[in-house]
DNA sequence: AAATAAATTGCAACCGATTGTGTAAAGAAA
DNA sequence: TTTCTTTACACAATCGGTTGCAATTTATTT
């Protein structure tokens, strides 16, 4: 095999008895070199097959066109939506993006701060870790004027752009429409104290969504969850029915742990959503398919990451070093569907 | 905000008295620098909060660490989970990992190439598009002996790493096991003549199988598709079921399309897997959910993304100039569920 | 103690594009 | 024709690690 040689500026440079400078220039479309240059300087650069590399030219300007993006895990489909986002509106505007998955450990995650950081990417989209109580190894970030941006699982204490839902409204609302189902004792499952607070918030909308109607709230309805995976939902559900008053509606914070209940419920025999109805939340692909389909709050997965991949390019591109850190709150509806009309 | 400069091996060295490259080498634990320089180097880079600059790096060495992975989309997840496994993989060998999608479209794959050809990357993963039917754009790795190893949608006539499984054997296996299962008319869903070859070859798989047990090969029991879609699949299973003679088993090459089939069976009062027996494949997660629960075909994503990261990262350390191309094949398995067990 | 070998560290070019500044040429105004 | 502008391009430093080779110091051998 032959070994080509990357053909460089240079190259084009000793073609044309030109500086590099000029091909540099010529290249995009400075206003200081004559069209007839530019012309010509495209055609040979065409002609010899140049491609420029990014890497000197990031490292001149200490910046890479590289957008980092850091999230648990991408085999999910809510992050893996997010992504796509993201690499979508990054490419328009000539970004690529690198993926990094911290697997929710925080020690993974510290490293690969780091290591976005030696790639001196332009900017970072990041959903936190669960295990995440701290983030100042994102402070270096800040500190460099790289744009950080986090989305759905978000730190509450640090000054950085985030892009989220509004997830105590959300929880309201999928409760209150249990509540308008005629449901009474709704059980909830959420998970343990954490960090990114998304979880708590949606029980707190439920919370004053039972208490703004009169319902009581009852300890033995709420279900803390250490993992949000179908069988933890499984054997949460099984709690459920073994109470002696059976819980006639559940507010899931996660499609999967809806489909969990849904087939739980259908094997004990109680129907769904005449007996026991259920709402979930993402609209993962899942809940429109399982029978019976599972109503849900939309989670605009991929607008959000569009959304946090522009603040992303336009915080770079506007130079601006002071900026306002806001929220982004997107917009989430209650998605109804068969497991929870009972009217 | 105060504008941080990044500490380079400038700065260590003037603090050490010491010369870049003796900073360079300690930092690498390089032979030809003593235990005592060395710690002390580390010492203060840690101090200093040094963070290496890998696109000067790069740069020098024209290598990036970086592989490029470049498939038709993330949400979908068979690929996510290639991804994910691509991803783990690099890492623990200090490769970063940048993603692009084609959305299935050959121009884009071609800009892609060229980006990821700008960036230098040191390797590249691969997943064609539908559209891809020359891909003398990948030509350019070739050329300049970055390698490149395309997965499971592969081309057949380019000299290059390729991990696959055995298409054909997948779906003779398939196939076979609804014959076991006592089916004696079999429909099968395939798409159009494309170039990554791979549902051609499940159907010959399909096709041999039929033969080999002498069943008779009905043409009105292969449906071409356009899209590997669930609505695609309800509209083929109508088709199906509008037969005069029904058929009663199916070999879906994918999981979504035998969970439409399993539902529009179940709607039209067709018992699955007692009427009408169903295989799909890939072992997506629906696939396991869904009631019944669909037998299928595994499909190691995981596994196949880290083995085409580590012909990546084993090729670019090994040096070999000139090396075996080989095709990996990774193993599938029938995984007997519900959704075919006549017997 | 002299000489040779071995262990350390320094020097400087290099990767390739970018950009501030300087200069020559061409055109306009005096 | 001379001077002042523009216009068009060249020079050279720069980004920050890397690495071949030279130089210096230290250790070992005779």
């Amino acid at each position: 095999m032959e070994e080509h040689r990357h053909v460089t500026i240079y190259d084009i440079a000793k073609r044309l008895n030109l500086a590099t400078s000029t091909i540099s220039r010529a290249l995009k479309d400075h206003h200081t070199i004559s069209d007839k240059t530019i012309k010509k300087v495209k055609k040979t650069a065409e002609e010899m097959g140049f491609v420029p590399n990014t890497l000197a030219a990031g490292l001149r300007g200490n910046k890479s066109k590289t957008i980092g993006v850091l999230i648990p895990t991408i085999t999910q489909p809510f992050l893996s939506s997010l992504i796509s986002g993201i690499e979508i509106t990054a490419r328009k505007s000539g970004y690529s993006v690198i993926i990094m998955q911290s697997h929710d450990s925080y020690e993974e995650e510290v490293n690969m701060t780091k290591s976005l950081y030696s790639s001196r990417v332009s900017g970072v989209v990041c959903s936190l870790a669960m295990e995440t109580k701290d983030t100042s190894h994102f402070q270096q970030f800040s500190n460099n004027n790289i744009p950080l941006v986090f989305v759905d699982r978000v730190p509450k204490d640090f000054n950085t752009f985030r892009v989220v839902i509004d997830n105590y409204t959300a929880g309201y609302k999928a409760t209150k429409h249990l509540i308008d189902q005629g449901c009474k004792r709704i059980a909830h499952m959420t998970a343990g104290a954490e960090f990114g607070n998304l979880y708590n918030e949606r029980k707190r909308g439920y919370i004053d969504a039972l208490t703004d109607h009169g319902l009581p709230l009852k300890d033995e309805l709420i279900i803390n969850l250490k993992a949000m995976t179908y069988d933890a939902g499984v054997k949460a559900c099984n709690k459920l029915f073994g109470l002696k008053t059976l819980p006639d509606g559940l507010f899931a914070p996660g499609d999967i742990l809806a489909v969990s209940a849904v087939q739980t419920a259908k094997k004990k025999g109680i129907r769904v959503p005449q007996d026991f109805a259920v709402i979930g939340f993402n609209n993962d692909p899942i809940s429109e398919i399982i029978e019976p389909n599972i109503t849900t709050i939309t989670h605009p997965a991929e607008k959000m990451g569009k959304a946090a991949a522009n603040i992303v390019i336009d915080t770079i591109e506007s130079h601006k070093e002071e900026e306002a850190k806001e929220i982004t709150f997107l917009n989430t509806e209650v998605l109804i569907r068969e497991s929870s009309k009972k009217i």
